[in-house]
Formats: C-alpha cells, structure tokens, sequence
DNA sequence: ATGGGCACCTGGCTGC
DNA sequence: TGCAGCCAGGTGCCCA
C-alpha cells in the first residue's frame, strides 16, 4: 500500500485480510468491481482516472501507484489513480448488501431495465432525463459520455424533464442505452485522454462518438453544429434538430 | 422523496 | 516561459 487516501482511506487492515486468499471471481455492479474472494469481496471503484494492470512484481511504483497486490507467479495486480476518486472496500458479508450497492438500479443489460420501468421510475420526476440517466438509482453505471450517446441515438433532448417521456420514447431510451453500451465495449471503451484498458491499450470509441465532444461540429445525421451545454455541472451534448 | 449543489483530487490544455 | 483559469471517464452526501 503506497497511497491508502482515496475517495475513503483503505481500512488498514485490507492486506492482512486479503493476503493469502484465492481470487474466485471478478464480478461487476455498475462501476465497481467486485473481486470474490474464499472469505470476502474487495469492492473496487476506478473513479475517473483508476486504472488495474498486472504488471510484473518487480516493476516500481509510479507517482500515482496507490496499491499494489501481489500474485501468485512474480506477478502483482496493480491500483494506479492520479485524482484518487476511486475507492477499495473489502466485506466479508454479501457485497450486494454493502452500503454502496445495496440501492442500485438495475443493469442496463437486465432485462428488468425495460420500457415500462423506465416508464414507471420516471413517473412525476422534474429533473432532466440526461441527469436521471447518471442516477444508480435509476439506471446501474452508465456515464457521462454513454448518457448524452444514448440520448442521440434516442432523439430524445437532454433537458427533457424525465416525467413528459411517454412509453415509446422510454422504449427508445432503454434500446438506445444498450446499443451505446455495446457499441463502446465493442471498440473497447472511449480514450479521451489517457484511459487504458486492462491490456494496456486505448479504447477506440472517440471514433465513433456521435454527440459526445463534438461541440461546434456537423451532427453525424442533419450536419447541424452540435451543442454543448452544462447540466448538473456536467456538459451534455446533442443536436438541437434531431433531438427532442 | 426529490433535486440541486458541493466536495474530494490531480493534471493537461488554452490563452494571455 | 509562466501562470491563471477551465476542463475532465464519478458519485456520495448535505441541505432546502
């Protein structure tokens, strides 16, 4: 442990709870990664700028190395995070009932996050749909970049309050969230400036990014410029024609 | 219950 | 070159 401050202190007493135990499983709810192990769960959370290799046991710490774990074969599973937004918590009880997963939303990809939940969920709510979409409670981890894409690719404005949204709209927002997604995972997640996956590698999605980041520039449908505003102290972007 | 805003942190880029 | 200001893949928490 090189760095135990993040958006929580890493309890103390993680590495003499994990040392020794067999990695069962790695799972995943909605951002973190839940690393199964024979008598507790390590709960991980990445933040905006964590990143996980295995790496060598022998290559040295960088200036963001948070937490190295060492493996089995000369090998160590490595925490690095510059802004230390991300997060470690290690149970012993079911994860599902930890603090920080207990009131998730469903995952995108469950076939409960359908056109009559979102319907339902959405029922009576002021705030904007783009702002609901970052919400766990509504929807399990999607982002600010898969947020504003499935919009786009729903034609629905980001600023519409999420209770005008009728059943086929919420049909299209549902769809249009796991097409994003899939899109994306696809082309290995989306670079912006430093992101890497656990193979080292930059995701190639910027490519295909159709509203996200593209301020000022023709809309890939109608050659409308697109526009960026700021919600929630997030931007959104879309395309004043094609989305309402 | 809901919505809005803040906080946590580092680093890269832009423009003066 | 230096520096201020702005921006960034997130989300729990506090307050009205």
């Amino acid at each position: 442990m090189y760095e135990r401050r993040l958006r929580w202190p890493i309890p103390a007493y993680v590495p003499r709870q994990v040392a020794g135990q067999h990695i069962l499983a790695v799972q995943r709810r909605a951002k973190y990664l839940l690393v199964r192990l024979e008598r507790g769960t390590l709960i991980l959370h990445l933040g905006m700028s964590g990143s996980l290799r295995v790496l060598p046991a022998a290559t040295p710490p960088g200036p963001h190395t948070r937490l190295d774990l060492l493996l089995d074969p000369g090998q160590t599973l490595r925490l690095d995070d510059p802004r230390r937004f991300g997060s470690l918590h290690y149970t012993t009880a079911d994860p599902a009932h930890h603090r920080l997963l207990r009131a998730l939303a469903p995952e995108p990809f469950d076939a409960t996050f359908n056109a009559a939940y979102l319907f339902r969920v959405t029922r009576g709510r002021h705030a904007a749909i783009k702002q609901l979409l970052l919400n766990g409670r509504l929807v399990a981890g999607l982002g600010n970049i898969y947020a504003a894409e499935a919009l786009f690719r729903a034609r629905i404005d980001p600023r519409r309050r999420a209770g005008t949204l009728t059943l086929a709209e919420c049909a299209r927002v549902t769809r249009a969230v796991r097409a994003a997604l899939r899109a994306a995972i696809r082309a290995g997640g989306t670079t912006l400036r430093d992101y890497v996956g656990a193979d080292g590698h930059p995701g190639a999605f910027l490519q295909s990014l159709r509203v996200y980041q593209r301020e000022g520039r023709a809309c890939r449908s109608c050659r409308t410029p697109i526009r960026r505003i700021v919600q929630g102290q997030r931007s959104t972007f879309f395309c004043p024609t094609c989305q309402h």
